[in-house]
RNA sequence: GCCUCCGUAGCUCAGUGGAUAGAGCGACCGCCUCCUAAGCGGUAGGUCGCAGGUUCGAUUCCUGCCGGGGGCACCA
């Protein structure tokens, strides 16, 4: 519909454009945002204006009179400054039901996969505790912009990178065997930069259940020689409560160098538990959520793999690295970053960066050409590195994309009373269902800042705004119940020759917004902006609320009608579903 | 200081180089003998942070300023 206006137009262009040397302007078409503008309007002469010397009407009024014609356009107005708006026949917009009828799930989306492959990394959270409602925010988005690629021509590849490897692993590793000296009856203290959280405490005691007293040592044993855990003093400025940091950050590794020694083999034995349990934690978490990826990719498994130094040696074959005080650097600053950066720390051992770029290199050499990361937005400054690398080794800018998740702030308005301060994903699941938090998550851009309402998200009532597109489809699929019960019958393929019925201002409402989705869809896609969706099947349960206020669809004494208004509210309810299911929420039949 | 996301109605937020700037919540007034009122209709409410610039046209693009979130490790 649009296209075929668009060639219209270049073709009225010609003879305007004929003798002159003006460039001919890209032609804008855009839909109307009042219906008293018609269907579409373009800015062409308003454009063309200035390079033709002309007045904007004028240049309008030549326009329209070289427009060739077309079944299809109705009436054309020039208005205002020197719009151009079409307004279409109705039958235009009628064959749409047909369409999405008779492609069902598959109207609006492209399914060939034929634009090319990408990876999608989300969440991949740290399996050193539980989910908190900022990666609930990633899961959502990277989740439903997964399905918005497939569903406009991508083939997409989920993938979730855990974070098993490095010095935090030693800190659960610790943090879980001191709450399990705890439960064997030791009195020693956690240390103050370990994980104080109570998920440490219901690991250590999986341990003691499973392993019993075999990894328990006296506290007096651990703590022999060991330098103190530090407190910071009440008033401390800034540099004192640095120094006090540093100091607990010192006793921490003392402990775990320690742990190492006292437990031999052991500690592999609680760190793998420990993994186990949280990672258990975070995959119940992300099922319950609806949340599923193709693949689960190890850091501890890549390093053991010797894939980093493969892809340490790429990076040295190419002279990207070079020793300085006992590191090795690579020079990401040659490709746009800041400063050159560690990939070897003097110590011997890898950084988290050095990791993660043989990690990228990685899902390159799977064969995923682009690759999206989803991060939260304090590793915005993580960017230039990344990228550097992954120009340097295979001379493409574009290989990267990455999707910055702004913060999530929970309102405190009306939080009343809480018990602790912590909210973790799995809580607000349990207490406002994952369509709700999804939908949620999803009504924000996600670069702006979210103030998520935990109180509303959880109100079964009217106020929770996914019920309002949820209970459009439901109320849909209940006039079709009732139509059962009354003995009718409906059938789609009878709908074609009905639809010239479908003539009320309601009516063409709807047909409009059903003709925009797939448009919508790969503007949405092209932005990655699921929050799109999200307004867009607002407007459409809106239109379709006003309509059955207003209309009714069984209509007894009038079969064609019936039929007709049938065959455009089945449309809608699957353009509902279709939009929902991107989201990945559901389109519940009864409410 | 540098980088980054922002500043739009009382609140939470959409939106756009164009024709009178939108929604939800909150406030106020209406609508169920009728397919689910988790709904619909209406009223009130905004110098689109401030100041310049580009443009036929700026809330939208550029610059500066003011205000706020986040980031600037041989942490992950």
């Amino acid at each position: 519909m649009k296209t075929h206006l668009q060639d219209l137009l270049a073709r009225a262009l010609d003879p305007l454009l004929a003798g002159t040397e003006i460039a001919r302007p890209a032609i804008q078409l855009d839909a109307t945002k009042d219906p008293k503008f018609g269907d579409f309007q373009t800015n062409l002469a308003l454009q063309l204006a200035k390079p033709l010397g002309k007045p904007p009407r004028a240049v309008a009024e030549a326009l329209v009179a070289a427009l060739p014609a077309a079944g299809i356009i109705a009436k054309v107005e020039i208005a205002g400054p020197g719009f151009i708006n079409f307004f279409l026949n109705r039958a235009a917009f009628q064959n749409v039901v047909v369409d999405v009828l008779a492609q069902g799930a598959a109207y609006g989306r492209d399914d060939s996969g034929s634009r090319g492959r990408i990876m999608v990394e989300f969440v991949s959270a740290n399996p050193t505790g539980p989910m908190h409602v900022g990666h609930g925010r990633g899961a959502a988005y990277g989740d439903s912009v997964s399905k918005l690629l497939a569903a406009t021509g991508w083939t997409v590849w989920r993938e979730y990178y855990i974070n098993d490897a490095g010095r935090q692993v030693d800190v659960l590793a610790v943090s879980v065997w001191l709450r399990y000296l705890q439960a064997c009856g030791e009195t020693i203290e956690v240390p103050r930069r370990g994980y104080p959280g109570d998920y440490i405490r219901t690991t250590a005691a999986a341990v003691l259940a499973a392993h019993g007293r075999a990894f328990a040592h006296p506290a007096a044993a651990v703590l022999a020689g060991l330098p103190a855990d530090a407190v910071a003093p009440e008033g401390a400025d800034d540099a004192q409560k640095e120094a006090v940091k540093a100091q607990q950050e010192r006793y921490l590794d003392a402990l775990i160098e320690r742990a190492k020694a006292l437990l031999g083999d052991g500690y592999r034995t609680i760190q793998r538990a420990a993994l186990d349990d949280q990672l258990g934690v975070i995959r119940k978490t992300l099922a319950d959520f609806n949340v599923e990826f193709d693949q689960w990719s190890s850091e501890a498994a890549l390093v053991q793999s010797g894939f980093v130094q493969i892809a340490l040696k790429r990076l040295a074959d190419q002279g990207l690295t070079y020793e300085k005080d006992g590191a090795l650097w690579m020079r990401t600053e040659a490709f746009g970053d800041e400063k050159d950066r560690v990939l070897v720390k003097a110590d011997g051992a890898a950084t988290y960066f050095c990791n993660d770029l043989a990690y990228h290199v990685n899902k390159l050499d799977r064969g995923w050409p682009m690759l999206m990361d989803v991060w939260g937005a304090d590793h915005h400054g993580y960017i230039a590195r990344v990228r550097a690398a992954i120009e340097a080794l295979t001379g493409r800018k574009d290989a990267l994309n990455v999707q910055l998740i702004q913060f999530v702030t929970l309102s405190s308005g009306r939080m009343g009373k809480r018990s602790g301060n912590f909210v973790t994903l799995q809580d607000l699941i349990d207490e406002a269902g994952t369509d709700a938090t999804r939908f949620f998550y999803l009504t924000r851009s996600h670069d702006q800042h979210l103030e998520f309402d935990i109180d509303l998200a959880r109100s079964q009532s009217n106020d929770n705004p996914v019920y309002y597109v949820q209970y459009a489809h439901a109320r849909i699929c209940r006039v079709f119940e009732q139509l059962a019960e009354k003995g009718g019958t409906w059938q789609a393929e009878d709908a074609a020759a009905t639809l010239h019925r479908l003539d009320t201002e309601h009516e063409k409402a709807l047909l409009t917004l059903l003709t925009r989705y797939p448009e919508m869809l790969r503007k949405a896609a092209a932005a990655y902006t699921p929050h799109t969706v999200v307004f867009y099947l607002k407007d459409l349960a809106e239109a379709l609320h006003g309509y059955y206020n207003v209309h009714r669809f069984l209509v007894d004494d009038d079969a064609e009608l019936q039929n007709a208004r049938l065959a455009l509210v089945a449309a809608v309810r699957q353009v509902l579903k279709n939009g929902l299911t991107i989201l990945g929420v559901s389109a519940p039949e009864k409410m």
